[in-house]
RNA sequence: GCGCCCGUAGCUCAAUUGGAUAGAGCGUUAGCCUCCGGAGCUAAAGGUUACAGGUUCGAUUCCUGUCGGGCGCACCA
């Protein structure tokens, strides 16, 4: 659809050709407005400084005349665009839904430009929390839908296995490790008090520990342990999440493989690098940034920053065109200098993109759950899975914007009852296959031809809703993705499920009338698959069954 | 002190690069099961979009200031 307006567009000479990628349509809040509309012109107006009325006249005059999906565009109030299917679209909308199948929703904008998404990255010093929860359901989901409009992605974990914290961590294991044998040795201050050092230290072959206790190279043992272990176990929780990740990215590799001296060296042959106080500094003023950072520390060790640059080097000598990172609040601050060095560096301006996943607050009970990790007093991502299942705890973060600070509902997420918004979508799916059961049990199937067996005229009003709020789910996956919010997405199948639900109770689907059973049958399953394919980009489960009101008991 | 995110219905949140009459879920109230799944549907009530200015055809959205909440501001990562 906005095809035809790129071409418009094109036939007019208005708009730059490059930023056709990003137009997006809107679905007007006032049914009287059609089914799409657009701005657009009130936008071309300003910029070229025409009536945007003259615009839209124009637009609407060039636009090709798709008889087969629009029956009209029109000029509508300041300079609007307006647009209204076709009956016949509408009637044969369902058939192509059906013949589409999994691919319904898919769309190729993306011209296969490849985009790797960073996200989780973790450090290997703990279980994943519920921010990494977070992050991991919003980068999964943003993978797919940048697949799903034509890109090419990798999802990946940038893994900090150097410095103080993964040392500080191995001195932690240790000291748990003698305690369990009976050799006590002092508990470093500030370290890991979690629980989970307890099990790690459980698991370590006894043998091969005691030995490593009385050994000069005891805290290189233990870190190597603790680091092993902690990543692993880290990976296990994630494909358990029913997460995928490419790769776990080792910032180790980077400096054994020499990359991070040769992008030190490379900045230095830029001229970018200045030493002062016995340091070595960036000049990361010169691209934006509002102070010098330190690369190389008085003592010759890399700052963080340094590997950062290097591994971002390295995204873009592997392909990438673009990265797409998620980072915690925290790490905010941190954006101005990376896009500042890596200026300086000489990498495009905006291959670096970042996207902040904001905290979660956990609420039980009505009051706020405390999180710590030094304490060992948190609620990890396993622990999450446990309580309210990882369908739950997905849709629950893709519900929100990213941009925003969430507040989790334990106890209503746990909760399976209506007050529950995760089932309702689930439901609705479940709902459908079940109707799909039904009539299968009495031979009846929606007709394999897709044809439209029944005239729109002849259509319900809350048929004609569920097929206009179908057709309209390709836009929202390209817009979704284009702005990257996945947000937009659980909000979209919560009213598709609303919409078919409303048909439900108005539409017998099942009746005497075999040719309209089968009219609506078909209407169902495009919606089925819809919600299916809406719910396998969010990393959702759509159940074919759902046990029956289920109440939780106090 | 400076920077970033945020402040929208009782609660949790939407509102598509500024758009047409600010919408959902939960909660509240009143209805709907002879019949394909009631984890559902229908309807009602609920708003000075924190506050004060500004920009323009139009502001929840952009700008300035104030108030409130969160997070940062290392030769830690």
């Amino acid at each position: 659809m906005t095809e035809g307006l790129a071409e418009a567009l094109r036939a007019t000479g208005l708009f730059a050709p490059e930023r056709l990628a990003r137009i997006e349509l809107a679905i007007p809040r006032d049914p009287a407005h059609g089914d799409w509309t657009t701005n657009l012109p009130l936008i071309l107006a300003r910029e070229t400084g025409r009536a945007p009325r003259a615009v839209a006249e124009l637009l609407a005059a060039a636009f090709p005349r798709d008889a087969e999906r629009f029956s009209s565009v029109e000029v509508a109030g300041p300079g609007f665009l307006n647009f209204r299917y076709s009956p016949a679209f509408l009637g044969w909308l369902p058939g192509r839904i059906r013949a589409e199948g999994e691919t319904f929703g898919r769309s190729g904008g993306g011209e296969g430009q490849s985009i790797q998404v960073e996200y989780v990255s973790a450090n290997p010093t703990g279980p994943l929390n519920v921010v990494s929860a977070r992050a991991a359901a919003v980068g999964a989901a943003l993978v797919r839908l940048l697949e799903a409009t034509g890109h090419r992605t990798a999802g990946e974990f940038y893994v900090n296995d150097m410095g103080s914290q993964v040392d500080l961590l191995g001195e932690s294991l240790a000291a748990r490790f003698g305690e369990r044998m009976g050799r006590p040795r002092p508990f470093p201050e500030n370290g890991y008090q979690g629980a989970y050092l307890h099990e790690l230290a459980a698991a370590l072959p006894e043998t091969e520990g005691r030995a490593a206790l009385e050994s000069p190279q005891a805290l290189t043992w233990f870190r190597d342990q603790a680091l092993e272990r902690m990543v692993e176990s880290q990976r296990r929780d994630l494909a358990d999440y029913g997460v995928r990740l490419d790769l776990f990215f080792r910032e180790s590799t980077l400096h054994h493989s020499g990359a991070v001296t040769e992008t030190l060296e490379q900045l230095v042959q830029r001229g970018v690098v200045y030493e002062a106080e016995s340091a070595r500094w960036l000049k990361t003023t010169q691209f934006g940034d509002d102070k010098d950072r330190v690369v190389v520390r008085a003592n010759g060790q890399p700052t963080y920053l340094l590997p950062d640059i290097a591994y971002h080097r390295d995204k873009r000598r592997r392909g990438f065109r673009h990265s797409i990172d998620l980072w915690g609040p925290d790490h905010h601050g941190h954006i101005l200098p990376l896009r500042a060095s890596l200026g300086a560096l000489g990498l495009e301006p905006d291959f670096l993109e970042v996207l902040i996943v904001q905290q979660v607050n956990l609420l039980s009970g009505g009051a706020p759950v405390k999180m710590s990790k030094r304490s060992g007093e948190f609620i990890t991502l396993r622990d999450l899975m446990e309580e309210v299942g990882t369908d739950c705890a997905k849709f629950f973060f893709l519900l929100r914007s990213t941009s925003a600070h969430l507040d989790f509902d334990l106890d209503l997420a746990k909760r399976q009852s209506d007050e529950n918004p995760a089932y309702y979508v689930q439901y609705a799916h479940a709902r459908i296959a079940s109707i799909l059961r039904f009539a299968d049990e009495r031979g009846l199937e929606p007709d394999p031809s897709g044809a439209p067996l029944d005239a729109p005229s002849r259509m319900e009003e809350a048929e004609l809703r569920l097929v206009r709020k179908l057709a309209a789910f390709p836009e929202v996956v390209r817009g979704a993705a284009i702005a990257r919010e996945p947000h937009r997405l659980p909000t979209y199948l919560m009213e598709t499920a609303a919409e078919f639900h409303r048909f439900y109770h108005v539409c017998r689907v099942v009746s005497e009338d075999a040719v309209r059973s089968r009219h609506r049958l078909g209407l169902a399953e495009a919606a089925r698959i819809v919600l299916s394919n809406g719910l396998a980009l969010l990393g959702v489960s759509a159940p074919e069954r759902m046990e029956r009101g289920v109440e939780v008991g106090p």
